[in-house]
RNA sequence: GGCCUUAUCGUCUAACGGUUAGGACGAAGCCUUCUCAAGGCUUAAAUCCGGGUUCGAUUCCCGGUAAGGUCACCA
């Protein structure tokens, strides 16, 4: 159970760019990232694309671009593509060697047509390999048979190009998805094969959807750029997915990137797999919403309101003072930004930038007759009036305005009437806040349309 | 099916072989409150089953069961 420190710590990134980043391979990029950076170590990024028919130049964008914005930073970057001569130089060893054959045989594709592949002279022993997180594993790799590791020579298959280039690389720890245990026979037989030393191996337990499964597309969204789009914020993330499959030892759940990279180690991660929670996640990522500071919950918002196709062409969204203003209401109602597209097109907001409308029953206080909230609402309208504009700076001054008057009339009776005036629906932030948010002018005027609708309308 | 791995509240998890089995999310209830949200408090909720070893097993061993992974000329 050595983590082996005596030397330099080298890990790798190896995703496959046949799609785009995938949640569970960002969690092991992460993992990878927190080992390495934790033990000052190497992170060599490598684009894994022997792939020809799958591997597509945006998917590998796509993991780049994702890592970037994760904060998943590496130290070297190449595609196993380039590394065909590397690989093509060690398979003439093996063959020359007799570690490898090449063998004519019809095709699996096509068995009309003959090809040469390359398969491994298994010598058919049992392999016993030590996991960090899970202790021995033995496997009876004769049941492999003697497995293709090569198209040809110029089309190396995945063992063989992992197992090269870790060992090109100088990689110390090979730490990934649990699905790769089956792999780690057939990987050591290519390295004793080819004379390279065993890295030490650390399978972490795979993120599964709510039926225990693998998580795939059928359970929803997977691709990093999802949740990206949906608003989530990159650190809520990566404390979410470390918190997967890992723990502290603690009860402490919130943590910075600075924070794990001190804090994470192997001995820690689990043995078994984990369900995607996403109101988990939803949970975390409104708490570390709480530190965002101010400027950046102002532009965040600004965008989010200026996409909407409802409010984009009011000036208000573009106001900063203004949002200002709503922020912190906003905030108390999302956990991600993408919860904003929700507000907006169930009209939760819609009264902070148009006059409200809205039918004259609703401004009842449980059925008391409307004459009532027309005087109340004659009274509030008043008090607006005379108060000078220092009392809008906040809620507080503008609710000593009126709460007096609403402890001695029964606050139901005068503070629903008014914020339905100010709001115009059943559900709203309280009204002091809305008379704030409104200012002066705006508050009065939709007070007043109250009080009009009641006698008119 | 073969091989491999795993098994504590619904979920993520903690517990030198000795704890009233702890925390968090979620849920429920209460408080606050004109409504919603936010906030505070409280409650319910778990050691897969069967054998051993031991004075004593969530913990160690064996056997079941269940779940997952993997069995490519993909990675």
């Amino acid at each position: 159970m050595q983590e082996n420190t005596d030397k330099k710590v080298i890990v790798r990134f190896p995703p496959s760019p046949t799609g785009n980043l995938h949640i569970g391979t960002a969690r092991t990029l992460l993992f990878n990232f927190l080992f390495s950076r934790k033990h000052s170590g190497k992170i060599v990024m490598r684009s894994e694309d022997t792939d020809k028919e799958r591997s597509k130049p945006e998917f590998e964008e796509n993991i780049l671009d994702g890592l970037k914005w994760l904060g998943l930073s590496f130290d070297e970057f190449s595609r196993q593509s380039e590394r065909a001569e590397i690989h093509k130089s060690y398979l003439k060893k093996m063959v020359e060697s007799g570690t490898a054959y090449v063998s004519k045989e019809p095709s699996k594709n096509n068995p009309d047509v003959e090809v040469e592949v390359i398969r491994l002279k298994n010598p058919g022993k049992v392999v016993t390999f030590n996991d960090v997180v899970r202790g021995d594993i033995t496997f009876d790799t004769t049941e492999l048979s003697d497995f293709v590791i090569a198209k040809n020579f110029d089309e190396p298959l995945y063992h063989l190009a992992v197992v090269v280039d870790d060992f090109e690389m100088g990689v110390t720890h090979v730490i990934r998805g649990e699905d790769h245990i089956s792999n780690t026979p057939r990987q050591i037989l290519i390295q004793e094969a080819i004379g390279a030393p065993r890295p030490v191996y650390a399978h972490i337990p795979l993120i599964l959807g709510a039926d225990r499964s693998k998580l795939s597309k059928r359970h929803g969204a997977t691709s990093l750029v999802e949740y990206r789009n949906q608003g989530y914020l990159p650190e809520a993330l990566i404390n979410y997915l470390a918190l997967l499959g890992w723990n502290p030892g603690t009860d402490k759940e919130l943590f910075t990137m600075d924070e794990l990279m001190t804090e994470f180690s192997l001995e820690k991660v689990q043995t078994g797999g984990a369900i995607f929670d996403q109101v988990k996640l939803d949970w975390i990522n409104k708490e570390h919403m709480k530190n965002l500071p101010k400027e950046t919950v102002i532009k965040e918002i600004m965008a989010r309101l200026n996409k909407s196709p409802i409010l984009a062409q009011n000036s208000k969204t573009s106001d900063p003072d203004f949002i200002n203003k709503i922020s912190n209401i906003i905030t108390q109602h999302i956990s991600k930004w993408g919860d904003i597209d929700t507000m907006v097109e169930a009209g939760d907001l819609s009264f902070f930038f148009n006059s409200p409308s809205y039918s004259k029953e609703l401004l009842s206080w449980k059925g008391a007759p409307l004459e009532e909230s027309e005087a109340h609402l004659q009274w509030v309208a008043d008090a607006l009036e005379k108060a000078g504009e220092d009392k809008y700076s906040n809620p507080e001054e503008i609710k000593s305005l009126i709460f007096d008057y609403a402890t001695e009339k029964g606050k139901g009776n005068v503070l629903w009437p008014l914020r339905v005036a100010l709001s115009g629906r059943e559900k709203s932030p309280d009204p002091f806040s809305l008379i704030y948010v409104l200012g002066k002018e705006e508050a009065i005027e939709r007070t007043k349309a109250a009080v009009w609708k009641i006698k008119n309308a």
